[in-house]
DNA sequence: ACCGTATACTTCACTAGTAAAATAGTTCTG
DNA sequence: CAGAACTATTTTACTAGTGAAGTATACGGT
């Protein structure tokens, strides 16, 4: 039996319900910021979410697939450290994914000459296969769920959020 | 030693970074999507970690904030599933989360005298004032995010935003 | 009333991610 | 050129979240 909270509402979506219940019980709080950022963290989660069900039939989970996409987008070897740098997780994180996507023949370990505390990490013929299989695969995923906005609209969107971004970084330093 | 992987670009964010990265590498892949979709998972990440270091102090993890949240605006008691219903996480998590804030006397587990599987969970009063402090301060951070947006800008946003919502909502059934 | 099926929550065993300690290599300074 | 200070990665010990099994209760058909 699936326990009906409120009359039904079809137009409202998550976000509009959340800060309705806010208005009702704590009418004196401004709750316009979640218009946005609720919506934007609502998505983010649920596309996250989507896409790690996509990967599993691939074998290897998002967070190591994000592993080998920068590794696959870059022109060179990368340091662990800046694999670690891009992915928005921890260093041991990556020495894990590594471990793993190393004995599934993905990717590989090579010394850096110049300096023996480094470990440089490249893809192998398959990591890149998988990737290039899968990627585009990603891109169409996202497009998809874009669908229904055109060109301008996804480009006054982009403009928006790239200074919510900027925003957003600097809050990070410090 | 910060190692730098290419020349500073200034106006670059880190979206673009990425984009242009797949662009020189795979030319043929029309990576638009990103613009968008990268944007939005990259924000929402940030957003969310910045929360959760906002949060250690409160003792509450971001988790149970959460289940904080749903209890303070709703305006009667609600089961263990309806709190799951919201959160995005498991009912195990429920579970974990709910006994922890038992413990420290957030919230009460209350029988259901119409069906004996059923947990009613609500606030007490100092979950309550919990919420009332940090929740606020949550909503104004989320607004520092949104700085240098107009009202404006900010409904344009929050209308594009809705629209995305829906698709990738309807793409979770199944 | 009885039994099979369904439901709500909890427990268990496991996986992912982390901070901090450990390890190994580099650089700086006298 | 010793050794102190620093840096890059790995290991360790731990926490958060999960799917699946377990427990208790409800319901529907006979």
């Amino acid at each position: 039996m699936v326990f009906m909270s409120t009359a039904p509402r079809p137009d409202e979506d998550f976000t509009d319900r959340v800060r309705r219940e806010w208005a009702e019980t704590h009418p004196e709080v401004d709750t316009s910021p979640i218009e946005v950022m609720g919506r934007i963290t609502r998505i983010g989660s649920q596309a996250l979410q989507q896409l790690d069900r996509a990967l599993d039939a691939s074998g290897v989970s998002r967070a190591e697939f994000d592993v080998l996409c920068v590794l696959a987008r870059s022109d060179r070897p990368l340091r662990a450290s800046e694999v670690t740098a891009v992915t928005m997780l921890s260093g041991a994180s990556t020495t894990k994914h590594v471990d793993r996507l190393a004995r599934l023949g993905l990717v590989e370990r090579l010394p850096f000459e110049r300096d023996g505390r480094v470990v440089l990490l490249h893809l192998t013929e398959s990591g890149r296969q998988l990737v290039d299989t899968e990627f585009p695969q990603r891109v169409e995923r996202d497009r998809q769920f874009l669908a229904g906005l055109d060109e301008d609209e996804c480009a006054v969107l982009a403009g928006l959020l790239r200074r919510i971004a900027a925003n957003v970084e600097s809050g990070l330093r410090r």
